[in-house]
RNA sequence: GCCACUGUAGCUCAGGGGUAGAGCACUCGAUUCGUAAUCGAGCGGUCGUCAGUUCAAAUCUGACCAGUGGCUCCA
């Protein structure tokens, strides 16, 4: 056999995982979790064969911890089987950030049911039943699964050339793939989480069964991670901190729609500006209708696969609903590039709108400002020449780079590439991934590969960026599309001057607006850097005799184009800072009789508590202004 | 859309078959203060909406509306 080293060695046939890394030393047995044979992870106890390439894997390995979970979900279907006897069992998988196991009972579990149940699991590890691994026959295992209808369901469902395998740990056998680890003692460092309802099969027409999510991780100090990043998710999250800092609000009567109060306004107009400015530079913002006939949408192909998310609105001289809200604007875009001839000299052509968009999600999916119906994308369409998509996507990956860096974003680079389902010739895709690829590495940015995660018309880019407690949030996207045009017959004039076809890159850089204003939210926890702060500076008198200097120096603040209020209400100094503290404003101006007379300010900045500077006004705002000019962090 | 839970003052929340409570916010008065809550008084609610049960409903029941969590990252 072979390990990775590349060193060889000699083992009685039948000689199993856990012998082998017991060979090679005590520390290895105890910290090994599995094994990879000939590339295929395996349990520990199973045999191995001559000539096999072999990995032990221990905890260090990523592709551990799944594992860990797996076992997990199983440690805690045998708990759940303790506690609620006869309960069924339905899928336990490990899942990103941790685990579930669905099981079919009469009634929700409660918080109390989960304590109990996470003190079960204890029990269950404290036994330390080893994970065993049996190959079974269908009949032996209809005959094992004999009361458990969703497991006898999916034994239905197995190929003939499938093997059936089943885990037992101690008192509880499930029909599992596998592999797991050596035994229930291997999970340390768990906790359930919650529990909800879950369709049998995801499918709305099955039973609900009830769903305990939970997570585990090797490490103590990973699992205390993760909790604390939950915890700081709800301290962080943006419907709290929206209400408290007055950004938005939602009401009944336009559900999936915000409300932007004057300070949200700010935030928003902010981000728009500043998109703008970066488009100076050969960008066409253009505006579109948001009502149309049906017409285009079956031109789109919208009608036929996307209606249901459509708002249909009723016209009434046909006194049909063939009239729609736009869901996005490609093809408004395409309609006014459609309306004149092109040459190949104005290419590429880049169309910018940020309309508002309106989409019926279903109700249930509604949440915040992360899943709305009305929303502004920040949607530009650029036509172009095949050999222009090189030049084009470096300059938009540079672009969406630059912009995500200017909030402290980390962004990654995922490339996409040819879904199963598409549409499109062979060499078309190999064109377009080629052209999409080259670019991405022109850049020099890392990425990483999704392969057959592109869009049905065309691979794509996508940025993933990661938050300041290190959550991840797919925002922008640059997507070719070898469709539209067809569709939309869209055409340019080439030099031969002949009719050509242009190729289409849809790209958004905040997804949308709100979605995007939610993360910032959450990213900064409120406390915005200057350039977006609803409210920049806040002045505070001292007393009363200071009240003309105060107001002369809010409107001094103002005039240079910062947003400056006064607070001079008849409240304690104390009270007004600690106000203005949970305002999150960047900057309190404190100003006494010292400062009336010298003309300065004692700033406050947010966060510093008493490290306060005495400055002049002029150089304060001097300072703000270049601030916010280059839209300084921090 | 479906399941579970939730909906009481502008906000956060307590209460609960017999005419509605706190803190904060807001208003007024006193206080004029050097860096995270000064004191006092006052204003404020058809207890999400609509029905039903009851002598009596904010409380119990149902429907609806809205919000929250979830709804295969396949044994």
């Amino acid at each position: 056999m072979t390990l990775p080293d590349g060193s060889v060695r000699e083992l009685e046939p039948g000689t199993t995982g856990a012998a082998l890394a017991a060979s090679i030393g005590a520390g290895l047995a105890r910290a090994a979790v599995a094994i990879r044979v000939n590339g295929e992870i395996r349990d520990l106890v199973r045999p191995l064969a001559d000539g096999d390439q072999i990995a032990i894997l221990t905890e260090r390995d990523p592709e551990a911890l799944p594992l860990l979970r797996h076992s997990a979900a199983h440690i805690l279907a045998t708990a759940v089987r303790k506690l609620f006897p006869g309960a069924g069992i339905g899928f336990g998988p490990s899942i990103d950030e941790g685990f579930y196991y669905d099981f079919e009972v009469p009634r929700p579990f409660t918080p109390e049911d989960l304590e109990a149940i996470e003190a079960e699991m204890a029990a269950v590890i404290a036994a330390d039943h080893a994970f065993v691994r049996e190959e079974v026959s269908r009949e032996e295992a209809n005959r094992r699964f004999a009361d458990d209808p969703l497991k006898l369901e999916r034994i239905s469902e197995l190929g003939k050339d499938e093997t059936i395998t089943v885990y037992t740990d101690g008192p509880f056998v499930d029909l599992c793939r596998g592999p797991h680890v050596p035994s229930t003692a291997k999970l340390k460092h768990y906790k359930l989480l919650s529990g909800a309802g879950a369709y049998w099969r995801g499918d709305s027409n099955r039973q609900m069964l009830q769903r305990i999510y939970g997570t585990a991780y090797f490490k103590k100090d990973d699992l205390t991670q993760h909790l604390f990043r939950m915890e700081e998710s709800k301290k962080r999250d943006h419907r709290m901190l929206g209400k408290q800092l007055d950004l938005f609000l939602f009401h009944p009567v336009a559900p999936g729609a915000a409300f932007w109060t004057e300070k949200g306004t700010v935030i928003y107009n902010a981000l728009n500006d500043y998109m703008q400015e970066l488009q100076r530079d050969g960008y066409r913002e253009i505006r579109t209708p948001l009502l149309y006939n049906k017409a285009l949408w079956e031109t789109s192909g919208h009608w036929g696969k996307y209606r249901e998310n459509m708002f249909l609105v009723l016209d009434n001289e046909t006194n049909e609903h063939d009239m729609s809200l736009k869901p996005m604007n490609c093809p408004s875009h395409h309609l006014m590039y459609a309306a004149k001839k092109h040459s190949y000299r104005e290419l590429p052509i880049r169309y910018v709108t940020y309309d508002v968009l309106h989409r019926n999600e279903v109700s249930g999916a509604l949440s915040g400002l992360t899943r709305v119906r009305q929303f502004a994308q920040d949607d530009c369409h650029i036509y172009l020449m095949e050999r222009q998509i090189q030049a084009e996507v470096h300059r938009l990956v540079q672009f969406i780079s630059k912009y995500y860096e200017t909030f402290g974003l980390k962004a990654t680079l995922k490339f996409a590439t040819r879904p199963e389902q598409r549409i499109g010739s062979d060499a078309l895709w190999d064109e377009a991934e080629r052209a999409l690829r080259h670019a991405l590495e022109a850049t020099g940015q890392p990425y990483e590969l999704k392969a057959g995660d592109g869009a049905f018309y065309g691979p794509k880019i996508d940025f993933d960026v990661e938050d300041a407690i290190g959550r991840k949030w797919q925002l922008g996207t640059i997507q070719l599309d070898y469709n539209a045009p067809e569709r939309f017959d869209l055409q340019y004039v080439g030099d031969d001057n002949a009719e050509h076809r242009p190729v289409v890159i849809h790209r958004a850089v905040n997804g949308s607006f709100e979605r995007f204003i939610a993360i910032l939210i959450e990213h900064f926890a409120g406390a915005f850097p200057l350039w977006l702060a609803p409210e920049q500076v806040r002045v505070v008198p001292i007393s009363d005799a200071q009240h003309e200097a105060a107001e002369a120096m809010t409107a001094t603040l103002r005039d240079a184009g910062i947003r400056a209020t006064l607070d001079d209400r008849n409240e304690t100094l104390n009270y007004r800072i600690r106000d203005g503290e949970m305002a999150k404003v960047p900057y309190l101006a404190v100003v006494g009789q010292r400062e009336a007379e010298g003309g300065t300010v004692a700033v406050r900045a947010r966060g510093e508590g008493t490290k306060q500077e005495v400055i002049a006004l002029t150089a304060f705002t001097a300072r703000l202004v270049e601030d916010v000019r280059a839209r300084k962090l921090g």
